[in-house]
RNA sequence: GCGGAUAUAGCUCAGGGGUUAGAGCGCCUCACUGUGGCUGAGGAGGUCGUGGGUUCAAGACCCAUUAUCCGCCCCA
């Protein structure tokens, strides 16, 4: 079937029943960007494959993203290059290549971006996603991470999102973490030689997870394992609860989650998720935290950063589910010719009224008047102004307003402030 | 990667081996020849996801395949 989208990717297209449609998702990118130039973030765009090792290096060989996740291929130069399955990396990689750190100071850059990663496909989770993210670098402060916190939030109001709840977490840097797993696995030793070959290999590769299962079993065992926060140094219990106070500060509630550990190995300290009901088994609508390793990783300076990707869909989906989509956009006029003298001045008008920043549509089938008013009709026209051999003669226009059915004539002058206000 | 469900008109769905496959909504025409929506009357539109098979006969049953949805896993 050559007419359909490859598996996991989508269409989105302007029409009302489309599982996405463009005309939301660009409302939901202006909004974004909108947002974040009020935050002073200016966007990175960065390209849609790297070298495969960016992501391999950064992201933790043992992340399910990596291991088996990534369309990578190679190119007919011998190279392993990676559609990106995150935005993190490459914004790091271009903040590296552009220098825009060479100053010192804080750089914030936000983007927007396809990601792809080999999964199997179910309502939002897709093989070719979307998301929007920020990055904020140079600032090892609490304040950062508060603000991306904010910042996120705030675009999730922006676009009308209800019952949205932040998930937080630190998990603390590397030694911090060294001594949590070695606790934890004098705790899950006597227990995990009866559990399941998938508990074991999880347990092995990422215990964390293990606070975050579905058996109401391991969960009961779980809720006396230590935490990731009591073992944490001083400098990130610190971080913790100073971020804390400012998310409270800014009025942004949330919830500890010792559960949260995200799916890519470079966060230290803070990390944390935006979740919604709405969402079903996917339910995460975005995820961040801090970074203070990557940019070195890289091959950088040191330098702190913090970040957040948010799912586009997800996003969407939410809306959808509120009942929340916004209705479909229509013309300002449809300009309709009563008799056939009137054309010339019909195309006329229509280009004088779209030059006065209007949309407005003619009809360029050759229908009758009644085609043409149904034309207005089906593209959701506030007005329909329409000419014919009386208008023409007294240099006026018919304009009827399609929701009201109220008529009257104006100087065609006039039409543009009638209509456009 | 694992388990389960689904695929029939533009959309939402009914039909469960036997004449020309149905409904609602949408679409087209007419009533309404300078006026959309409402109402009424007509009408068009389907190789029943695709490829095989069983059968005198398949949209229905079997196998494969593709896609979607749900759960697991993972996460955006």
């Amino acid at each position: 079937m050559i007419t359909q989208a490859p598996r996991g990717t989508y269409d989105a297209t302007p029409n009302e029943n489309a599982t996405f449609r463009s005309d939301v998702l660009h409302r939901l990118e202006d909004h974004f960007f909108a947002v974040m130039a009020r935050y002073g973030y200016g966007e990175v765009r960065t390209p849609m494959f790297e070298h495969t090792e960016l992501f391999s290096r950064t992201s933790g060989d043992t992340s399910e993203v990596v291991n088996k996740q990534m369309y990578s291929f190679t190119d007919k130069g011998d190279r392993s290059v990676t559609l990106k399955p995150e935005g993190t990396a490459p914004a790091v990689r271009a903040y590296l290549d552009a220098k825009l750190g060479a100053q010192g100071g804080v750089t914030r850059l936000c983007y927007q971006t396809a990601i792809f990663r080999y999964e199997r496909p179910q309502k939002g989770r897709y093989r070719q996603a979307h998301q929007f993210g920020l990055e904020l670098f140079g600032s090892g402060q609490p304040d950062a991470d508060a603000e991306i916190i904010e910042a996120t939030i705030e675009f999730y109001r922006a676009i009308g999102l209800r019952d949205t709840v932040v998930l937080l977490n630190c998990i603390g840097r590397a030694e911090s973490r060294a001594r949590f797993r070695e606790a934890l696995a004098t705790y899950l030793a006597p227990w995990l030689p009866d559990q399941s070959e998938e508990i074991k290999m999880l347990a092995d590769r990422n215990p964390l997870r293990l606070f975050d299962q579905k058996d109401p079993k391991v969960n009961e065992f779980m809720a006396g394992a230590p935490v990731v926060t009591d073992h944490l140094e001083d400098a990130s219990r610190a971080h913790f609860d100073t971020l804390q106070a400012l998310l409270t500060e800014a009025g942004v509630g949330y919830e500890l989650r010792p559960e949260i550990v995200r799916g890519l190995d470079y966060y230290t300290d803070t990390v944390f998720e935006v979740h919604s009901t709405l969402l079903g088994a996917q339910g995460a609508l975005c995820g961040g935290g801090r970074y203070d390793n990557l940019v070195k990783e890289v091959g950088g300076p040191a330098t702190p950063g913090v970040g957040v990707g948010m799912g586009v869909e997800r996003a969407y989906i939410v809306l959808e589910a509120q009942g929340d989509l916004p209705p479909m956009p229509g013309l300002n006029a449809f300009v309709v010719a009563a008799t056939e003298d009137a054309w010339p001045t019909v195309r006329t008008l229509c280009r004088a009224l779209r030059k006065a920043g209007l949309s407005v549509q003619y009809d360029v089938e050759g229908k009758n008047l009644k085609g043409q008013m149904k034309q207005a009709d089906r593209m959701r026209a506030q007005w329909a102004v329409i000419l014919g051999t009386d208008e023409l003669a007294a240099g006026q226009a018919t304009i009827k307003n399609l929701a009201t059915g109220e008529q009257r004539q104006v100087p065609q002058s006039d039409i543009a402030a009638t209509v456009g206000a």
